[in-house]
Formats: structure tokens, sequence, C-alpha cells
DNA sequence: TCTCGCTTTAACGCATTTTTGACGCCGCAC
DNA sequence: GTGCGGCGTCAAAAATGCGTTAAAGCGAGA
């Protein structure tokens, strides 16, 4: 369970990762917007920390970004509390604000019960017929065989997972994950599409292509 | 989307009630933990409000006896704003704590990234008759039927749509489906009006052609 | 440094989709 | 009746997207 800090205070970083350490967290850090990103794409925390008061953009902004491709919960943390920068967090997808200075045991009361809520479709494993996901473990298997897959084809496979029986668009799939900056990049699909359908074959399962649209895992 | 209010304070009731039908809930209430239990059991509502200080039991008992079968969003309401009491609140399965007074905005939009994680808000579907799209996964359905559209058939027929019986005319459809600088070449129109002719034969659907002018879709 | 496994890139044949062009129909003006 | 413009229909040609395979990068660990 990893978590992203994105905060200019140093205190209020030391402070944070200590708090959730202790927890069982781990925690990664950054010190402004666009290096909060970074580590977002690269690193797919968990749950992110974001202070609103950032030196190179705006907090919101962070958020509006971020949303464009994750889905990750987000904990606001902000001195500023005026009601309409609340709302505007909120509306950018926020799930939580919190005003500083805050209480650290309040706060991570906050963050138990925002992955509380995740958890019932992400820490929970994925099934779908014979194939189960342990999102926490990144493992898989068929028909109860373990299955192996490298991290990306994993990735892959639960995204399509998460939406199965539905078509899943090519920008959303590379989106969740390449990261935003590989949307057209569609060629990495088809050859881990292919991948997937080897190691899928002879199961009740199927990668079917919706042509121009995206794909959709089917049980059979 | 239903809400069920639970406190003893008719004004609160009120106000809450008149902010969430405006947001197009329909609300239900309860004055004490016992009568709000049942409600829940009853209505299964989608969202739950609950004040702490309530006449005949405590909130967080309420809250523990809830989350023994039921997993809905819920919101705490308090005047009491203790960190323990916080904190007992988050422990029992509250997905969110306000303490009185509030600002019903802000309530209203906690409320909302309560739901947004939990899944109950999705895209909306463009409707018109039998005939469903779902711009979300660029998927349409006709009589409950899946119905296959190639990418330019799916945009042109979705532009048809959200204009559903009124003229759109040639240049607003090709400048929508094909771009701006395909604003004159109406022959794709043509071609394309005709396959989607073909793929809603038999339906209540018509695609009308208003010679000079664009084409409307009607239902019959 | 070498090896191994994973990711990225490139190339090719095939299927589907889009575009183009041809032709006939209808309604309207002359 | 004749000519004309917009429309409907069809089918061939061109373009695009997909599946597949293999080789080239790349990084971690021996």
């Amino acid at each position: 369970m990893t978590a992203l800090i994105i905060d200019d205070e140093i205190q209020i970083r030391r402070l944070l990762r200590m708090a959730l350490e202790s927890k069982g967290y781990t925690v990664r850090d950054a010190e402004n917007g666009q290096m909060g990103l970074q580590e977002a794409v690269f690193h797919k925390p968990d749950v992110i920390l974001l202070d609103l008061g950032l030196p190179d953009m705006d907090g919101v902004e962070v958020l509006k970004r971020l949303r464009e491709w994750s889905t990750v919960p987000v904990l606001i943390l902000s001195v500023r509390d005026q009601e309409a920068v609340k709302l505007a967090a909120f509306d950018a997808g926020a799930d939580d604000y919190v005003s500083k200075p805050f209480s650290t045991a309040e706060l991570i009361a906050r963050l138990t019960a925002i992955q509380r809520r995740q958890g019932g479709h992400e820490a929970a494993n994925l099934q779908l017929g014979p194939l189960v996901l342990d999102p926490a473990h990144h493992e898989a298997s068929l028909n109860g065989q373990p299955l192996k897959l490298t991290p990306t084809e994993y990735a892959l496979l639960a995204q399509l997972v998460r939406h199965a029986g539905k078509v899943v668009t090519l920008k959303q799939l590379l989106r969740a994950v390449w990261g935003p900056q590989a949307e057209e990049q569609s060629h990495y699909l088809r050859v881990y599409v292919n991948h997937l359908r080897k190691k899928l074959e002879g199961s009740a399962l199927e990668i079917k292509n919706e042509p121009g649209i995206g794909y959709r895992l089917e049980q059979t």
C-alpha cells in the first residue's frame, strides 16, 4: 500500500511520512506539481495527499490533470478554508478535503475511510470466471494454476477485468497502463493483447476487439 | 438516487431535504435511530446522512448496526467536534464527517464525492426510444440488442440523437463528425446516412432528410 | 561485463472501414 | 417535356487499423 505526498513544505512531508509509515504505508513524496504528476504516472500510488498551495502550479490543476487518466483516491490538504476553493476541489474529483492545521489521527482515519470505500473495487481480488487477480501482490491465476504475467501484462489485464464484458476504449487502456502521454500509441496494445490472448488460450475467456474503439474481455 | 436523513431536529431535516431534492435526490427521513435503521432495511437508500446526537441511541451505534449488513455510504453530521468522537465514527465505518453548523454546498459536494467513489454516478447515456448510446464505451443498443456501429457511424448517430427530433444542418453534421475542413463534403453524409438507415430498419426510428438543409432523427 | 527477461520498435499480410466515383431517381423550374 | 440539382444506392479503390512475428533496446541482477 503506497501513498504519495505532494506538498512543498518539508515539515509537513516529514510529519505525514512518519504518520503514514507507522501505519504500514510505503511513502513517496514530491515537492511540486510537476514532480507529483510524474511520480503518480511512474509509481501508481494507492492514495495521494495533495496540498493546494504548490509553488509551480495550482493544486486543483494538478488534480484535474491527474483525473484525466487516474481514479486514484485523492485527499486534499489546504490552509485555505474558503468554501469556493473546497467546492472547486471536490468538483475536480477530490475525495476529501482537510484544512491545515490538521490532526494526524483524523487524517489517517479519513484516509482509511477513502481506501475502505475504494476497497470494494480494488483491494478485493478481481475475479472473472476461472481468472483471479490479486492486486495486493500483482499475481494472477487461471483455473487455480498460477499464471505468469509481466507487470505490463498484469496492468492491462486488470484494466480489462475491471470492466469485464464492457468495451474499454484504446485511450482508457493506454492511459491506465502506459500513462497519458502514450494515448496515441495503440501499437503497444496490439502487442500486449496478443501476449495476453496466448496466455488465456484454452480458458473460457476471450479478448475481443471492437475496431476503432477498443477491447472487451468476455466469458464464452 | 435516494438519500436517507436520520436526524432528530426537524429544521435540519427540512434544510437537507430541500438541498438534496434540488439536486435530484429522492429523500426519506427518520427522527431517531430505530426508525432510521428500519428505513434503511426497507428502502435501501443509496446514501445515508446520519446525525450522531439521536434521542434513542448513539449515532455510532446506529452506524455499527447498519454496517453489519450494509455497505451503503454514510456521511456523519454532528455538533460534536471532538477528535475522539470523529475517530470512533470513522472506525465504525463512516465515509465522511461534517460538523454542524455546515455549509449545504460543501455537504452536497462531499456527498457527491462519496457517491462518485462508490460508482453510483455513471456517465449519462443518450437515449431515444429503443435506441441507447453509451458514450463511455462507444456502444450502442437497439431494443436491448447490441447494435454494431463503426466509429464514424457512431459519431454521426450520436450527433443526430443529441438533437433528436430537430433538424441538424449538413454543415453541423460534417463539422462534428469529419472536422471543419469537410464542411462541404455532403456526399459523405449520403453514404453514412444510408448505412444508418439500414441498421435502424424495423425500429421506430427514422432519419428524414430536409432537402437543402440537413437531416432529422425521428421517432415514428 | 554478460545474461536474461521485459519493453519497445519495426515490418508485413489481412480484414475492415472510409473514401471515391458512377448511376438512377425524384421534384422542381422553365 | 426537358434540364438540373440534390438525394439514395451500390460497388470499387484507397486508407486505416489489427494480428502476428521478430528483432532491437534497456535495465536489473549475477
